[in-house]
RNA sequence: CCAGGGGGCCGGGCAGCCGCGUUAUUUUAGGAUACCGAGGAAAGUCCGGGCUCCACGAAACAAGGGUGGCGGGUAACGCCCGCCGGGCUUCAAUAUCGCAAGAUGGCGAGGUCAAGGGAUAGUGCCACAGAGAGCAAACCGCCGAACUCGUUCGGUAAGGGUGAAAGGGUGCGGUAAGAGCGCACCGCGUGACCGGCAACGGGAACGGCAUGGUAAACCCCACCUGGAGCAAGGCCAAAUAGGGGCGGCGCGCCAAGAGCCUAGGCUUGAGGCAGAUGCGUUUCGCAUCGACCGCCCGGGUUGGCUGCUUGAGCCGUGUGGCAACAUACGGCCUAGAGGAAUGGCUGCCCUUGCGGAUCGGGUCCACCCACAGAAAUGAGGGGGGAAACCACCCGCAAGACAGAACCCGGCUUACAGGCCCCCUGGCGAU
RNA sequence: UGGGGCGUCGCCAAGUGGUAAGGCACCGCUUUUUGGUAGCGGCAUUCGCAGGUUCGAUCCCUGCCGCCCCAG
């Protein structure tokens, strides 16, 4: 009864830069992530929203248009692998980090992707961001690389 | 060897580094170590069960049900096995064979397909075409009669035509023409008797054609079904809010007054007013209640534990059975997770495809040598050439469908490639 | 987990056993100097897919595929 306790207190009072990120579970963080830097590569979308102190965080979203479950079950599991490699570096401090899988990105190499990953987080250090997504045909404004 | 059909099985392997999940051990903690870690469909959620809770005296009715030949298997099934009856087996594609036969057609074997009760229990429907489509019907035709001589009346289902379907078929007799009107055979119905557990098969004799199709149209008959689902259910249980009981205390607004303190505020507060409920016939009167504190009880939201994986289990051998399957013995333990764990790489091997290279093998072509032969030719040897084939070598690419969520038995659907067995046909050799 | 519904021309859709209405759009012609309007004509050959029942299926039955909704 008092283990989880004893391990709640640490994670939200002190910033631990070393310790493995911690994972986003409710919806509501999701949905505020939306309003925070967007930054858009061709296998994924990088969200990032500072959190107020609560460490670097993260969280996957894969919807079911992307494939069935191996395929989407696969994603997440590259994705994790990429966001273990890169947070404790090059991770923002103190934010929420969110990654849309996109319909190509199952296929794509993963250096490819690790070096994309490091290109959006150093983008969004930057604070720049790619304007959200509309619907309908937009011409291919903000072209990147 | 080639082609086709049916069934069953496997569904990449071995290592290395960094990581993931459960469990166990260990560590003050961070953590460390060890074991194990998706499927034949885990999928769709279409059937049948186990398990859990709720309900329940029985029967009948209602409602629902692709349950519907017979026998067996099974925990059970709409599943499986065997059999019965039926359809198809047509030029060809993709399986044919035998008998008989002038051809078509036919019979049988084999193959294959199917949700295969009831159409005299009742109702409905059968478009268009056609004269007529359901207790039959007269358009043309055929026959008879009448007369005004091309019309009317009557008889007739053999023929024409329409249609998916036209109320038994063929032949002979018969008749005005016809008609099961009569007869023979076939079909149909009833059916003594025989065989079979049964479905059903054979069938003496009789009837004398009366009975179209559709029930995956309504329906009838027989049979089956209580409801919900692991977010079932059980246990523990915080903060806050709310419920009940007991005890203390005594209230919303105004407020005389009293106490404290620096003008002003704080505390307390007789009394009045207002609200709710109840009683008495309305005005009205009477009674009760409200806020807060403490203790106890019950419910149980977030959360935690459990249900949770040893089970109609899997493997091997034997026995019984045509088979599905059953059974005896021996061995084995094989994921149990919170939206839920298998990833990033590297090397070698395997399979498949493509390209290169051209050493080897068989095959083919002509030539030479020796043997047999009249010759054609046959088998053996030698060196030569070749589009394509096989094996070897090198390089590149690919390795499917798809992820347990309480658990089983089925069905359905998806699936690169490979292996095995059985059957049919063709070709070659013996 | 349990339950319900839909799929018909490019779009919206009627039809529910007997040769698939209609509107918008599109195409062609006419009217007009031109365009619009108006008029006439055309446009479904897998009625989501595959089987089956039936003489005959968009319709009935079964199985798939896709989409949507409801309860927890």
């Amino acid at each position: 009864m008092t283990l989880p306790v004893s391990r709640a207190i640490p994670s939200t009072v002190t910033t631990s830069p070393p310790s493995k990120p911690t994972v986003i579970c409710q919806r509501r963080d999701f949905l505020a992530a939306n309003s925070g830097i967007r930054v858009a590569r061709p296998g994924f979308v990088l969200l990032a929203r500072p959190n107020g102190g609560l460490g670097t965080r993260y969280g996957i979203t894969v919807t079911k248009r992307i494939g069935n479950a191996v395929v989407r079950n696969r994603m997440k599991r590259r994705f994790r692998e990429l966001l273990w490699d890169a947070l404790p570096e090059a991770g923002l401090p103190d934010h929420d980090h969110i990654l849309i899988g996109r319909d190509r990105g199952v296929e794509r190499d993963f250096t490819t992707l690790k070096t994309e990953l490091h290109a959006a987080l150093t983008r969004a250090l930057e604070g720049k961001t790619d304007p959200p997504r509309k619907h309908g045909n937009r011409p291919r404004t903000g072209n990147r690389r």
